[in-house]
Order: structure tokens, then C-alpha cells, then sequence
DNA sequence: ATCTCAATGGATATATTCATCCCTAGAGTT
DNA sequence: AACTCTAGGGATGAATATATCCATTGAGAT
């Protein structure tokens, strides 16, 4: 459904959002997630390029997250990684599986998207801050 | 949430459950499924190990479904493949996410876990023949 | 017995994902 | 200007998943 390093960006955005404003280095984060240094970085640089997040080097620097990301969903995070997140398509690989011709796994599948496109959708990388605001 | 492999393995005996106590040459499953023929023997020697299909070598030999396997629910058939099926896993890897300590996805993916559950329980692998039994 | 057919199984090849290494660029400090 | 700090980026390595090749085994046909 989501890959490794999808779900590790997802911990990333989680850790960030718990310090808005704040320039926090990669190797903190690194620490704190326990996803390795080096390829934490790949990770933060294409959600830089996204702009999901914004780097700064040198002393002082780090990363933090783009406010106007917090209201993004969660979806366009995975999307990065992952691609285009095509639930929609049949199981059974069916070229014409729909409701009309539906393949054994269809309905129950269905039922499994839609929860999961709403989770795309409701949750915000705002939302992902491990505690709540106070 | 599950491999190629896996659903492979599903297109198999999604196509053996139209062909019931019949065997069925592996190169015609290729043919029909789609699947690279010499990994396709790979995938049906592991679900005959699991005793979900039968083999007979030489001539008129092939493969077909185990009878008693029609009642196995799907979920026993992906776990050959892709090992216990730990859906309940929390998405950020925390170690203990629960109701009671939920992270910010818990809620959202506890519903696509149910429905993918039902799902895994509720269709059996006689129940993968894509056109209903006459 | 011999032949042919089709699965079995081991070895190898390819692709993709995940991870590491190390050098470079740019920012602040002194 | 020299130094130190931290992200950027290219090249490489390791692990896993997927795919191919070929020799062997066992079964029926003749």
C-alpha cells in the first residue's frame, strides 16, 4: 500500500510538526526516528524539491516544515514517494473490473479503498504531530 | 499490503477454481494469467507444498486445486507469500500504539484494517473463480 | 525398456528498494 | 579570510523481489 521510505517520511512530518518554526538538523531527526542519517537525508531533500519542507545549511541549520504544508494532506506526501497511489485497480489485474463486472475481490476491495482514500485525505501533515498542540 | 507474488498466486487459483479436479498444464495458467511461465512454476510448487494445489508430472499432468483447499480462506494463501500478515502494526512504528495511546493515524487505519480483514477471511479460494459456478 | 511430456529444483540473472560513503556547496562564526 | 557546521548530490553497495535457464525426476504412452 506504501513503502518503507513513504512511511518513513510520514515519521519524519510527524517529528517536525511537533516543532514548527524551529530549524532542526538531520542528524536529530535521524536520532529521534531512528531512520539512518544518510538516507534521512534523500528522504528531506525530495520533500524540499515538494516543497513540504525547507532546508537551511550551516551552523544553525536544519530542516522544519513549510507552513503552508501543514494543511497539505497526507496524500501528496506518499505520492512523492510512491507515485500515483492507484487503489482503484483490480486485484486480479481485470482490465474491466468495476461494479457492472466486478472480480471476486471487488466489493470487499472497494470497501478497504475508500477507508483508506479517506485517511489520504483527512489527515493533514499538520495532523501527524505524534502529541497533541497545547 | 501484500506482494506481486502474492497476488499472482491469487490469479492461479482464481483460474483452477473454473477448473475444478481437472489438471491443468502450468504453460496453459501462464498463457491465460499472464505470468512469466517459469515463475509461475515457482509460485504453484510453494501453494503445493501448503497442500492448495495438487501436481502430477508427465503427460496429461498439470496442476489442480486441492478440494479441501476451497474452503481456505484467502488470508492463508497470502500469508505463504508475504509471511504473517501484520496489518495491526502501527504506521509510524511506535511501540505501543493503541486506543489508549493512539498516533495520529490509528483511528483512520484500524477502519482500512477491518475492512481488509473481513476481507482476507471472508473470501475463500473457491470463491476466486472470476465467473460465478454455473 | 524406451520415449515423450510436464513438474521439480538448483543456479543464475535482473530490477527495485533501501542504505552507505564521501565529496561539494553554502551559511554562520571567529 | 579561515574555520566549522550542516545540507546537497553523485556514486556505490547491500538486500530483496522478481524472473530466467537448464538439468533432473517421475509419470504415462508406445
Amino acid at each position: 500500500m506504501y513503502s518503507a521510505t513513504a512511511r518513513y517520511a510520514l515519521r519524519i512530518l510527524g517529528f517536525l510538526a511537533e516543532r514548527p518554526g524551529q530549524w532542526v538538523q538531520g542528524r536529530e531527526i535521524a536520532g529521534a526516528t531512528g531512520i539512518p542519517a544518510n538516507y534521512l537525508s534523500k528522504i528531506l531533500n525530495q520533500l524540499r524539491k515538494k516543497r513540504v519542507v525547507a532546508s537551511q545549511k550551516g551552523w544553525g541549520g536544519g530542516f522544519r516544515l513549510e507552513p503552508a504544508a501543514t494543511r497539505m494532506p497526507i496524500r501528496d506526501v506518499l505520492e512523492v514517494f510512491d507515485g500515483q497511489l492507484d487503489t482503484r485497480a483490480c486485484v486480479f489485474e481485470l482490465r474491466d473490473c468495476d461494479a457492472d463486472n466486478p472480480c471476486p475481490l471487488h466489493d470487499h476491495w472497494e470497501r478497504v479503498r475508500t477507508e483508506y482514500d479517506q485517511m489520504l485525505d483527512a489527515v493533514t501533515v499538520g495532523g501527524l504531530r505524534a502529541r497533541p498542540a497545547r
